[in-house]
DNA sequence: GTGAAAGCGCTAACAT
DNA sequence: ATGTTAGCGCTTTCAC
């Protein structure tokens, strides 16, 4: 394997001139630049990352951390992380989670050795490393930008939607559609995201004089499979819901069969909005409102903060919050009837 | 920032002694060992994996393509993956390529540069400079194993099930349900995945002998759009199809819509079958038959394979080809009626 | 069991 | 515009 040596033998010039035609190609003559190019292509060479990175001090790597790749709604992001990159050179790799911790702790030690330069978090858990240092009130122990999730007693770069006023806007739709009896299914307990839209759900209840019920606040863990069985447990409750807002669209999805399975029907029987408008959204059927956020937005931002962060411009507490959108589809359009 | 140097003063002890404390540590008698580990937590130190890296000439780490995170099929496969590398003390991070061909090589150059030691192909696509190669009747320019996907004339470790006969048996099974004209939405036309899947679907029709029409094939994209534009379109094919084999199953879910719109029903008008049994396959209407890959598995054996190429065992043209499964759900049974 | 020192491939400061 | 060289942090012979 060709190190930069061989390339400077072969072009009859020194390392340091090879290393610039790549790094700064305007401080090497056009000629030169050529010959390097030229023995470059002949002993196929390409750079060791590892050794300049050493170097320099930095990977130009960063990791955006995502809960599951199964779950559909990440995409977008990851999308917006990569535009911004891009632009300034760096690399994204992603890492999974699946919500455990140990996996977390793996990838942040990853940005403690130096194999990449930040994280970015999309899930609603945090490294180890991050909370010890936090409750002993220090800083941050490493480039770190959260994207959806906020955290108590964390100062940090962060961008998200309104997510209390998206869950206002939802419940107020149904509210609208003539609900009077509006259930939801949040998220699990600890999430701060999930608190805000539970939040914004008993604001709307309350504007419209609407009785908040706890029997009527289920709690999920945002997979299919959890909206199926808090739906079925929903279907228990007296008197029935006829609104159910479901802080994401996969519980949304799982309580549909729910329904279903018990000879109910939506919009009639349960009007339902939620959260995300993940690709599936309007393929199932009823088609599925909900709330639309702005994925690749917030992934654009969250890699520019992580820039500044890696500038050294201390984006400190920076927050961005970007728009939402209600789409109303089928699943909860009581003017027209349904059709699906 | 710590270094090695800083722990070794503290320590009292060589840099070496250090560096065998993580490496080999069994060669450190215990007393020398807690000295290092003591000073590696007062001063917080974590090993440098770049500077490592460069040293030993290997990264420690694989990076698994997946088209899309969006496609929620590759999860499984991932997760084997990385039970795998990380026995063998490997890092495992993903790459999205959204079926573009610059953004898998820009994944393959950070192979070149060092940056991982190797790639999991979960895709169709294969790196422009592994193309080339072929061309050239040179060998692979990188460790490369391939997972679901196989290509013509390249030899390459690869780990899939027999999609033929996956195939094969869900078109068989719908022949079974009583379907006398089957229809089936393939993957894009290149894609081989794909073409053993036609094969497998030929080979029912001619063992039942059932014509093989032209006008039953259509092609999709393997997501939800292109499954639903591509029943749209068969639904104006005569005779009408009484059977349907969705190469995958997000193409099925799109179907489903295009049927309820059109006001037919499945299974009473089309018995349908997908491929991949993906999370929300149980939830649509109806639930939805399938044949389920051993994607655990498949990561696994694909992580084995990478792992033997890396020790330059040279699995050379290894091929694992792993057990699948046909589910059956309410979209195809038509002996019970179907009731969701 | 432990230490001294060479060197992995690159960049950047300094010299010419 | 180009060359010389120190050194990024680590591992690994080779001595002792």
């Amino acid at each position: 394997m060709a190190t930069i040596i061989d390339i400077a033998r072969r072009a009859g010039v020194s390392v340091a001139t090879v290393s610039r035609t790549f790094s700064h190609p305007d401080k090497v003559r056009s000629g030169t630049r050529e010959k390097v190019r030229k023995a470059v292509a002949e002993l196929d060479y390409s750079p060791n990352a590892l050794a300049r990175s050493l170097r320099q001090m930095r990977s130009g790597t960063v990791i955006v951390i995502v809960p599951s790749i199964q779950n559909t709604f990440f995409s977008g992001i990851v999308q917006g992380v990569e535009n911004v990159a891009h632009d300034n050179g760096f690399r994204v790799l992603l890492g999974e989670t699946q919500g455990r911790q140990e996996r977390l702790d793996y990838y942040a030690a990853m940005v403690s050795s130096r194999v990449a330069d930040g994280l970015i978090l999309l899930g609603s858990l945090l490294p180890g490393e991050v909370t010890e240092r936090m409750k002993e009130g220090a800083g941050l122990p490493m480039p770190l930008v959260l994207a959806c999730e906020r955290f108590e007693d964390l100062t940090c770069p962060h961008v998200a939607i309104d997510n209390e006023k998206g869950a206002y806007e939802a419940t107020r739709h149904l509210i609208d559609q003539g609900c009077r009896r509006i259930a939801t299914v949040s998220g699990p307990a600890g999430n701060t995201l999930s608190q805000d839209r539970v939040v914004g759900y008993r604001r709307a209840l309350a504007e419209a004089e609407l009785p908040f019920l706890p029997d009527y606040v289920l709690e999920g863990d945002f997979t299919v499979e959890s909206g199926y069985s808090a739906m079925a447990d929903l279907l228990l409750v007296e008197p029935r819901a006829d609104g159910i807002f479901f802080e994401n669209d996969e519980m949304a999805i799982g309580a549909l069969r729910a329904i279903r399975e018990a000879g109910l029907s939506v919009p009639g029987d349960f009007a339902i909005v939620g959260f995300d408008d993940i690709r599936f959204a309007e393929f199932v059927d009823p088609p599925l409102s909900t709330i639309r956020q702005p994925t690749v937005e917030i992934g654009e931002a969250a890699m520019e903060l992580m820039m500044r962060t890696l500038r050294a411009e201390d984006a400190g507490a920076t927050e961005i919050i970007l728009d939402h959108q209600l789409i109303i589809r089928a699943s909860s359009d009581r003017s027209a009837g349904w059709t699906g």
